[in-house]
Formats: structure tokens, sequence, C-alpha cells
DNA sequence: GCCGTTTTCGGCCCGACTGTTTTCAGTCG
């Protein structure tokens, strides 16, 4: 039972029937439908075939008939019959910003428009912005968003070609004739974003290990098959590189391969000064009296390495973990050995901002606890949204005093673990917060966010964040820009000002680890860190299975230079009560 | 299409912003 398949497509009916100008409630319908089953933690398929999903909320009679003729025949019969009605590239449409469903159902009915290649012509010979309900403004913006959309159409969040990368790293590793594996590239160096994944191997049979690779069942295309790299495209559309060297080689070839560019221009010019030439085969010295003209001949023996701390340490630095090799002053810190120890994250005993279904969540309050408690975690904070965040179900002053109270039951009853009450509080246009300071005061801990007018100029979102970090109870700032990413760009917002703000308040900035945000980015954070801020890793959890990005989080977090005692989720409960007091 | 009911019909989350209009529809979160 592929209950996301499903969801997807109930979604897709939504979608459809707006395009055709149904009933939106309706399409609705079909949306929430998908909510209750993506919340649904039993098992599916025997719901369905006992006939008990009418028994989920949002779920009736004609939508439990469509779901189990689904679930029987592998198809929906109303579903292909509805997308037979709408031409095919017009759902693409929807990713559009600017264009929702009443938009799209003009532009084709008015300009027989049913794909982006004839939306983008018709904007280009100013067609759109004579219809009615359109002007230039919405013509510029919709080419704006082809061709943003365009660009971020081969790029990849860094969680999701993780799981991806993880998949391959685990059958490659299988195979027989693999020795030594890694993932390279910029996902090694742990990038928010990325734009293919690079595997790094070492084996005596490279062959047999590049014909395994491109017939795994990930493989949608083969773009590159020969002996020592190969290259394919994964059904998700991510490309993936596998270099195979001997073991010998192994190490360089590592290091070349995880770069970056300009830290490993930066590594070979230290390698010259010093006599030495770096490549991706090998460290060697340079031995003058052998150089050949026009040839590559200078090299002389390869100085033998068998890991990457020894190249480092060939050349006279300390290691260097992958995430801080962005020639950002790593190399420099290397050598006078002042390369920090990172945090890691097997030390996170904790965390903060998660979200239960009593705002936007998808679990309850003892569920998002029980699964922090599994997972290793001595204290977890809930923070659901505050009154203004009307569309996630934002808690009044009213129902926040009702979970506070059930917050301190749940803590009565469990021994070895503790649940903070908190808040995440909307920051208002003007800076206010959503709730009172007396309100604020009997919460453990506030977490203070921009959620709504996300575009003000940068002079006034900047004084806005600052006035709510002023405030004595806010505890940290949440997703400092509101970035997604690969989706919707940060706010304008004077990040070096809000930095020093917390520095001076003693307010805490959240790295928030959702899969769409790693916000505050991690640019920021090593002068954050210099000015004694502290950092909170935040998976900004809407369901259990979002812990899971705390990991990702951790490794964010480490490409900002941040140590264990920069992060407050290392701290233990102890320490933590007396922080938050 | 779902749900609840003053039970077979009427409401369904709601407010802000944008760009279009000149009072509001559509989009977004």
């Amino acid at each position: 039972m592929d209950k996301s398949a499903l969801t997807d497509m109930l979604e897709d009916i939504a979608l459809l029937l707006e395009l055709k100008g149904e009933n939106p409630f309706k399409a609705r319908a079909y949306v929430n439908a998908a909510r209750a089953l993506d919340a649904y933690e039993g098992d599916l398929g025997s719901l369905i075939s006992e006939g008990r999903l009418g028994e989920l909320a949002g779920i009736g009679e004609a939508l439990q008939q469509k779901i189990t003729e689904w679930a029987k025949n592998g198809r929906l019969e109303y579903y292909e019959a509805l997308k037979a009605s709408v031409p095919e590239g017009l759902l693409a449409l929807t990713e559009i910003p600017a264009l929702g469903p009443k938009k799209i159902k003009a532009l084709h009915e008015k300009l027989r428009i049913t794909n982006v290649a004839e939306l983008e012509a018709a904007c280009q010979a100013h067609k759109v912005r004579e219809l009615e309900g359109f002007g230039a403004k919405t013509e510029e913006k919709i080419l704006a968003g082809i061709a943003q959309s365009r660009e971020y159409s081969s790029l990849f969040r860094y969680a999701e070609a993780w799981a991806q990368a993880e998949e391959i790293r685990e059958a490659l590793r299988d195979h027989e004739a693999v020795v030594q594996l890694s993932v390279a590239g910029s996902l090694r160096r742990g990038k928010e974003i990325v734009k293919d994944l690079d595997f790094v191997a070492s084996s005596r049979q490279p062959q047999d290990v590049m014909d395994y690779f491109v017939t795994l069942p990930w493989v949608k295309q083969v773009t590159g098959h020969g002996t020592t790299k190969s290259s394919v495209v994964l059904t998700s559309g991510i490309a993936a590189d596998l270099r195979v060297v001997s073991d010998g080689e192994y190490p360089y070839a590592l290091h070349h391969f995880t770069g970056s560019k300009e830290h490993n221009v930066a590594m070979r010019q230290r390698a010259i000064a010093q006599g030495k030439k770096l490549s991706e085969w090998g460290l060697f010295e340079i031995v003058p009296g052998k150089k050949k003209k026009g040839v590559e001949e200078e090299e002389g023996k390869r100085v033998p390495c068998r890991t990457e701390e020894g190249i480092f340490a060939a050349l006279g630095l300390q290691y260097i973990p992958p995430e801080l090799r962005e020639n950002l002053g790593e190399i420099e810190a290397a050598e006078k050995r002042e390369i920090p120890r990172l945090v890691e994250w097997t030390q996170l005993r904790g965390t903060f901002h998660c979200h239960t279904n009593w705002s936007d969540g998808k679990n309850t309050l003892a569920e998002m606890a029980g699964e922090a408690r599994e997972l290793g975690l001595e204290y977890l904070g809930i923070a659901d949204h505050s009154k203004s965040s009307f569309q996630a179900n934002g808690l009044s002053e009213a129902r926040l005093a009702e979970q506070i109270e059930m917050i301190a039951k749940l803590n009565s009853q469990v021994k070895d673990f503790h649940v903070f009450a908190g808040s995440e509080v909307d920051i208002l246009k003007d800076g206010r917060l959503d709730f009172p300071d007396d309100v604020l005061a009997k919460l453990d801990y506030v977490v203070a966010s921009v959620h709504n007018v996300l575009n003000q100029d940068e002079e006034e979102m900047t004084k806005r964040v600052i006035r709510a970090m002023e405030n004595e109870h806010v505890t940290m700032l949440g997703h400092a820009t509101g970035r997604l990413l690969l989706q919707r760009e940060p706010s304008k917002i004077n990040l070096g000002k809000i930095i020093d703000c917390a520095a001076r308040t003693g307010t805490w900035i959240e790295l928030n680890c959702s899969t769409w945000r790693m916000d505050m980015d991690w640019r920021w954070w090593h002068r954050a860190r210099d000015l004694g801020v502290k950092c909170a890793i935040n998976p900004d959890a809407h369901r259990i299975s979002h812990f899971a990005m705390l990991r990702h989080g951790v490794t964010m977090a480490r490409k900002g230079w941040l140590r264990r005692e920069d992060v407050v989720n290392t701290m233990t409960l102890a320490d933590v009560k007396k922080a938050l007091k």
C-alpha cells in the first residue's frame, strides 16, 4: 500500500477540480481526505479491506468507494477521466507563483494555453496583460516565476538528496568488490542545496562495480559508463556519479571529489608552496631534475597517505572536516591548529520548537513526547502556533492555558523525560507579539517567528524582528529569514543586526532544520558564535518522523563552525531548566 | 465531497496582500 501515491492522487484530483472550476469545497474535501490518510498511522490496507475507511473524519461514502476502487485495481477511473479532460501541462502551471486555479482557467479558456512554454510565449508577446484581471505586473511575475522554476528544477534540498544517497550507498556497500566507499561532493560538505550525488569507491574490479552501479533499481538513465567513472540519472531526476579508484588512490580521490573547488585550489597552492603537487590521483613530491618539456613529468614519488587525515597532515594541517571545506578560513585555522571540535548529532539531548495536533501538527502531545524519548532525548519543547496563524489553527490564550496544564500533567506522569511548554508566537507586522506579556510569562520559553507580511523592506523587517527579540519573554528567534529552499526566497532582513541584537539581549537564534528551511543559514553562524550567540537546533517537527531532521540540522551547525557549547540542545535537562528560568 | 443537524441543506478557516480595479477577486499562508 503506497500511501503517498494515494494522497498524491487525491491532491491531484483537488487541483484538477479547481482548474475545472468545480465547487472549491468539493476540491477541498479531497485535500482533507489526503490529510486524514496522511495522519493515519495504522494499517491502511486493512482499514480499506475491512470497509472501515469511513471511520476517518473527512472520508465519506464517495471517497471510501473511490479509494477502495483504487486499492483494488491500482487505478481510479474517475481520476483517469478527470485527467483526460484537462490538458496535461496545465497542472504544472499551479507551481508558478501568482497563478492559482482561476487564473490558469482564464489563461486556458481565453488564450488556449496548455503548458508552461505556451504561457511563456504569451507573456513575452504581452498577450496576458490584456486579459481581464491580469496586468503588466502579473505578466512579469509569471515570467520571473517560470525562470526561477527552470533554475530550481535541477537542484535538490539536502535532506532529499541525502536520503537517496543513503539508499545508493547501502546498495554499493553490499557489492563484494567494493573496498572503501563514501559519499563525496557538496552533499558530504553539507550544502543545503545540491545539484548531484557523488560517490567515490575503491576496488580491484572497478568494471564490476560500474556495471552494478548503472543497473541499480533507482537508475532511470545511464549517461556515462566507463571503467573508472559512470554517471546516471535517478528516477527522482537527480544525477549521480560514481568514481572507482584503487585503494591507494582512494583518499586523494575522496578529498578531490569532496571539494569544494575553492578549497581544492587553496590546498593545491599550499602543496606547490611546499614543493608538492596535489591532484585527485595523489600528493606528489616534485622532483626538479626530472622535468620534461610539455608533459607533466615533474611529479616524483607519491607521498603515501592512507586517509584524508594523512593528506592534511602531510601538508602540515590539522584535519578539516568536510563541512568546513569551503575555503572560508578553514585552511588558515588548520595551520594554526584552531579547527574547532564540531558538535556531533549524538550530543543532542533535546530540542525545542515542535508542533502537535493542537495547531497544525499531525501527532498528539503524548505521541511527540513518546517519540522524542524513544530517540534517546531527555526533553522536548512544544511550541504550537499562536492565534494569528489562523491557517495553522493557532492557539488562543485559553487553549494555550489548557495546553500548559496538559503538559504539566504529562510531566507529572513521566519521570525520566521532560516536556517544556512553549509557544511559537507570531511576530506581528509592527514587531509586537501575538500574546501579551502576562501570557508569555506563563510559558517555559517562547519562540518568536514571522509568518505573514514577509515582503517588508529590509529596514522595516529588521526593526520588526529586533523589537520582538527585545521582549524579555522571547527565548529564541524562529526561522530568521522565512526562506523555503528552492521555493521562496528569504525575506529581506539585516542578519548582521539581528545577530548583534541576539548577542546584546541574550536571545537564542534557531537553526530551523526543517527540510525546507535550514534557517538561519550556515554562512552566518560562525559570526554569531564569535559574538556568543547560542544556537537552538529545531526540527520544527509537525509529525514524529520530522525528528529525523535533527541530524541534518547538526550537519548545518557543523558547517557553521559550531561546537557543542554553542548549541543549547546539548545542555543537560537540569541546565536547560536553569537557562529557561 | 463531508458533515451535522433547528436532519437531506447550507456551510465549509480567515485575514492580509497584490494587482487589479475604483470596490474587489484571486492568491497565499
